[in-house]
DNA sequence: TCGAATTTGTGCGTATGTATC
DNA sequence: GGATACATACGCACAAATTCG
């Protein structure tokens, strides 16, 4: 008997400082206790904080500077929303729309080429395997921080011959997918939105300024054309889960 | 200058190891290199094996047993689906039913009792703070393991006067908020949902019975009377993130 | 059944490089 | 440029758990 399953010192030390920095007795960008601070207010040695600090870093809640100091990592919270309303048209790309609503500063960078389709983009559009694919990386950013990134395919077969080819070059360049496809005709409707939440790879956690292990929200997303039901545009879409909320539904309108 | 920004030792070997098992080369369960074997591998101490290791059993990826090893946790992901289309009535809550589909043995835990509203559930309810409330704590479990926990608030005024003012006793047990509702006359519609990933407080972790910063997603749902637009039901509800994904809405039916 | 070897968990002291004043 | 404070990394030691002969 006797498993009183006792807390270890690091973990009570990380509790205590998680707790100064959740009841704001600690605020954004305020210096933490040193290593040798610690260890005469605990108690314990150094290595003790030391573990504890490399929790909380891990955690994505404290940086750590060598040489300087722990110190408060800006949260910099949910300011920015990410709704899942239809956008009006001809008001730029959907993302663009919501940065200016939220008085930021939004841009973002892209990347075009036509590829062929591997079996997970085949499988989610719906077309033989090796079938080109038109693919576009992008990166927003917010006030010049990346906040989000994404991957979209869209069978080349559709746009193929259109001035859209190429979503972010020509007359139409960042009016959002569904604007696009009216250009060529088709009706998207809403889309089918796939979400989970993981941990940052290192690669994204790289594109996106954050810890490396922070909490990200993935969303796998897929466009369809209404007339025939067929997929027009997947995307594989990440969120940094510090700064995004997504919403789903709208109240009913009386 | 000189800012090569060189990435610490702790986080190459992680990356190195995350790799290995991202590549199919350590398959789940798999043991992995003990501290030694990796001192000797990549040349440093078993403090910097030891720090990588935190972190990917922070993530997830790895389960420690003392006195036995590291080992590739099964990742078993995607095994339930979370949907969110319209449940057909009188079957059981929507969670259940979801449950059964896929073949596990649903069960859950709850209580429930009268409360008077906080000023954020007040907020979310759109009633005065302190107005009565039924509170009512969920968990529910998958072959036996939690899964999924929640929290839901009702306010008093609506269900007051009806049996179904205990969301799981008498007659009406378990069979969800819309079904509840339509007892009562009230046609709730399709909830508005609000979607963010975080990492799990340390006590969801206890009760999910996951590493203590593994990333969750939770929702903030709320439903509304079609009728009047007034919210009847808020809840924040937390699942594991290695296990859900949550889908919206669905494909255009021809 | 028991004991030895291995392995992780944890804490200590210390050397080293860096940042700050 | 020098002194001080700081984080980082390392080697080591002990405890607890597991494995295996």
């Amino acid at each position: 008997m006797t498993d009183t399953e006792a807390t270890p010192p690091y973990l009570q030390v990380a509790d205590a400082l998680r707790t100064r920095i959740a009841t704001g007795a600690l605020e954004a960008g305020a210096r933490l206790p040193s290593l040798t601070e610690l260890s005469d207010e605990f108690g314990y040695s150094g290595t003790v904080g030391q573990r504890a600090y490399a929790l909380l870093v891990d955690e994505g809640l404290v940086i750590s500077r060598p040489g300087a100091g722990h110190y408060v990592r800006s949260q910099a919270a949910p300011t920015v929303m990410f709704r899942r309303q239809r956008v009006r048209a001809g008001q730029g790309s959907p993302v663009a729309q919501l940065l200016a609503e939220q008085g930021v500063v939004g841009s973002w960078q892209h990347e075009s080429g036509t590829d062929r389709a591997s079996e997970a983009v085949a499988a989610r559009l719906e077309i033989p395997v090796g079938d080109g694919v038109m693919h576009t990386r992008y990166t927003y950013l917010a006030n010049g921080e990346p906040v989000q990134i994404a991957e979209s395919w869209e069978p080349l077969d559709i746009t193929g011959g259109s001035l859209i080819v190429l979503p972010e070059a020509g007359p139409y360049a960042g009016i959002g997918v569904a604007d696009r496809m009216a250009v060529v005709g088709v009706d998207v409707g809403v889309p089918v939105e796939q979400v989970r939440a993981r941990t940052a790879t290192r690669a994204e956690a790289q594109q996106l300024g954050c810890a490396p292990a922070a909490p990200v929200m993935a969303i796998m997303r897929t466009y369809y054309d209404q007339a025939n039901g067929r997929p027009v545009e997947t995307a594989d879409i990440v969120l940094l889960g510090s700064r995004w909320v997504s919403e789903y539904g709208h109240r009913p309108q009386l």
